[in-house]
RNA sequence: GCCCCUAUCGUCUAGUGGCCCAGGACGCCACCCUUUCAAGGUGGAAACACGGGUUCGAUUCCCGUUGGGGGCACCA
């Protein structure tokens, strides 16, 4: 085995069984990196082999994912390539070539253990405080015997002959070699009896086929990597170098799954986090380049990453970190870019009410007044939704009278408003300068700070007490919508009082 | 239970025998800026799991303990 040797040619094989959340989809993207920098070849393969947990539309899904992120592909299964099919299910033949080969060399035998057997045994295992694992029962049987029960069409399986007194040594990337001693393992099934190869039987066949140089998957498949390794030797096939990446934990300190909060990268698509932010800190989560830098171009993630750098620690998934990171894109992000993602956004979350589509000159000219306040797309409309009705709700006097200048002084609130009102319809020149200036000048008239005339005028004008910078907010509402939500708002005040 | 991997601030990490009484980032706290909220600026608290070795010298090497994770299917 000479590792590195071959060019590089590394695989994202999912299998169909949901969505591709962000532990598994990490993986995907060092594999792509990994074959970016090194200028291989990365592609997708599906590992439909098991009918029954098989989830329609998957696939989709997943390719979806990988397009969203940025993610591309040279072979796979929806663009076919020299090695195909990159679909499992679609290369049964060839799986069944490869048990036939291992049959033919003793590596392998054919089981005809029930399930009810198989289960009475583990039972008895069980009792007996024994591992559990295939005893090697139908091991002993004559092959000539095997092969005639089987010829008669008696149901059966194939299990490798893995057990032994020997010990399995293989190399691992990220952490050198690691042996296992063979008692431990029993003997697996690699074909089952509907004529399907389980993972361990198709996955090596595939690799073969495909020259994948190295095998990056997920640190779960470390306890199994032995029985590849045999596999792949008792076939004659050169073993790809096997790079197991930690798995990512979940705020519960577990695998995250979706047991344990992960969330399917369509499920970030839709919080409104941005491709290139999610791809920057899935490709830093367990990866770093130095001692500072954190944030990453695709085109430079390419550039330097180093797949012999991963870290072999399993990894917390940090939401925090990740909307931080989202922040600072959409901060960084060219205005007119971001004006269309907010677009986008308030086009589908705005309520039915404002007419379609929304207007583009609008949304243009806010997306200044909020770039700095949204750290995902999906917050966007909550904060701006006061600029596309006609008329604010008034909110309930305690929006108002919250602070502790007006909690007690309700007819000083009323005045403010009321003079508030006056100040901005008498403003010469409709821009946030001058209304600031004329707005000031009658805070000082009514001798009350002007941070505390601001917060009234700021509820009354956009409904919420956390809003947009004010002044900037009425020269786009415009004055007489200003005027009016003004003086709506201290009538509705004075009705309290 | 058995097997495998692993161990630096709460979290992600830099560190490959002396440059480290350990650096960066998120988060947290304080202050500044300030019309709210953010953003930004400044400062701060915060870690080498433990015990043995090896060495003139260990965060760095070895062993053990403990902790964490993963795996032990006709699932991947």
């Amino acid at each position: 085995m000479s590792p590195g040797a071959r060019p590089v040619r590394v695989r994202y094989a999912p299998s169909p069984t949901g969505d591709p959340h962000v532990g598994n989809i990490r993986t995907a993207i060092w594999a792509w990196l990994f074959a970016r920098h090194t200028g291989g070849t990365f592609l997708v393969r599906l590992e439909d082999t098991d009918q029954t947990r098989e989830v329609p539309g998957s696939l989709e899904r997943i390719l979806d994912a990988l397009h969203w992120l940025g993610i591309d592909w040279d072979e796979g299964p929806d663009i076919g390539g020299p090695h195909a099919p990159y679909i499992q299910s679609q290369r049964l033949p060839g799986y069944r070539a490869a048990a036939e080969r291992l049959l033919e060399t003793r590596a392998a035998y054919r089981c005809f253990c029930t399930a009810e057997r198989l289960a009475e045994m583990r039972k008895a295992q069980q009792a007996a405080g024994e591992p559990p694992g295939y005893d090697g029962l139908c091991r002993a049987r004559p092959a000539e015997e095997a092969a005639a029960r089987a010829a008669a069409g008696e149901a059966h399986v194939v299990r490798f002959a893995m057990r032994d007194e020997g010990r399995t040594a293989f190399e691992d990337l990220l952490r050198g070699e690691i042996t296992v001693e063979n008692r431990h393992f029993d003997d697996f099934v690699i074909l089952k009896s509907d004529g399907f190869p389980t993972y361990h039987l198709a996955h090596v066949v595939d690799d073969e086929v495909m020259a994948i140089s190295h095998i990056t998957r997920g640190d779960e498949w470390l306890p199994s990597a032995p029985r590849h390794v045999r596999i792949f030797d008792a076939l004659g096939y050169e073993r790809p170098v096997f790079v197991h990446t930690p798995v990512i934990l979940g705020p519960d300190g577990g695998k995250l799954s979706k047991r344990h909060g992960a969330k399917s990268v369509l499920e970030y698509a839709e919080d409104g986090y941005v491709p290139a932010a999610l791809f920057n800190f899935l490709a830093i989560l367990g990866w770093a380049l130095d001692d500072k830098t954190e944030l990453f171009t695709r085109e430079r993630l390419v550039e330097v990453f180093d797949i012999a750098k991963v870290s072999v620690n399993p990894a917390t998934f940090d939401t925090q970190k990740l909307e931080w990171m989202n922040g600072v894109y959409l901060r960084e992000m060219p205005e007119a870019e971001l004006t269309a993602l907010f677009a986008e956004r308030l086009e589908r979350d705005l309520p039915p009410a404002v007419p379609r589509p929304v207007d583009r000159e609008l949304v243009r000219a806010l997306t200044p007044l909020v770039r700095e306040r949204v750290k995902l797309l999906g917050e966007v409309t909550a904060l701006v939704d006061f600029f596309f009705a006609d008329d604010v709700p008034t909110p309930a006097a305690e929006e108002f009278l919250g602070s502790k200048r007006w909690r007690d002084d309700v007819a000083g609130a009323v005045a403010g408003l009321g003079a508030s009102a006056a100040t901005v319809e008498g403003v010469a020149t409709w821009s946030a300068a001058a209304i600031e200036a004329a707005m000031r000048a009658t805070a000082e008239r009514l001798a009350v700070r002007a941070g505390d005339l601001f917060t009234l005028c700021r509820v009354a004008v956009t409904g919420k007490r956390v809003a947009p910078p004010l002044f900037e907010s009425m020269e786009i509402v415009g004055r007489e919508p200003v005027v009016r939500r003004l003086r709506a708002a201290a009538e509705a005040l004075r009705a309290t009082a």
